[in-house]
DNA sequence: TTTATATATTTAAATTTTTCGATGTATTCT
DNA sequence: AGAATACATCGAAAAATTTAAATATATAAA
């Protein structure tokens, strides 16, 4: 996979957040590779409408996958994107 | 080389931006690594004072290596650091 | 040593991002 | 159906970033 110039600065944007890297951090250990919107809320001290603010980033820069169930929303990380993006900085390298 | 979170947010943050990914892929073309100041001015239609701002956020970031030969500047893509930060980025991948 | 050149810094305006409260929507529970 | 729960969206204020003009600094050239 590919990423263009845009969705690369997206995916640095989407990263250039503490509140959003730790979200990405605590959905890394899930044992399950699922986290449950409301187990992030749990774990930052944010409002709820910035929270989903947060995650919306992130799911916008294809950093994170959506699922909905229910009334329960859960993410997990995009392992496909993060290795297009690794691609990409690789080539920065020369 | 491990790099902290309030690094890598610096480092993405620096990323987030299309004129400093121009820069940074506009260096890594070049044949010795190594690209003049001015030069990079003369690829990008911003003001002089913006450009500098650009490049010292690389800068800070760690994300370019700088040195001074005379009045000029000139930048080089410091792999170890871009080495460092697609190694944190794996790790998001589980 | 005056002048020109290359880059950095300062200041301030414009734009974007972050944040939260209020409200909306969809789903589950009773 | 009505109440409660989980999450999203809207609107507005606060904070951060981007931008450029003006100015400063340091080096090279004449």
């Amino acid at each position: 996979m590919i990423l263009d110039i845009k969705k690369v600065e997206r995916i640095s944007k989407a990263l250039g957040d503490p509140y959003r890297l730790k979200i990405m951090e605590m959905i890394k250990k899930q044992n399950d590779n699922w986290m449950q919107c409301a187990c992030i809320a749990d774990n930052i001290d944010l409002a709820q409408s910035t929270i989903s603010h947060h995650i919306n980033q992130l799911v916008d820069a294809d950093l994170l996958i959506a699922e909905k169930d229910g009334r329960n929303a859960k993410y997990m990380v995009n392992k496909e994107v993060v290795t297009a993006y690794v691609n990409f900085l690789n080539q920065l390298k020369g």
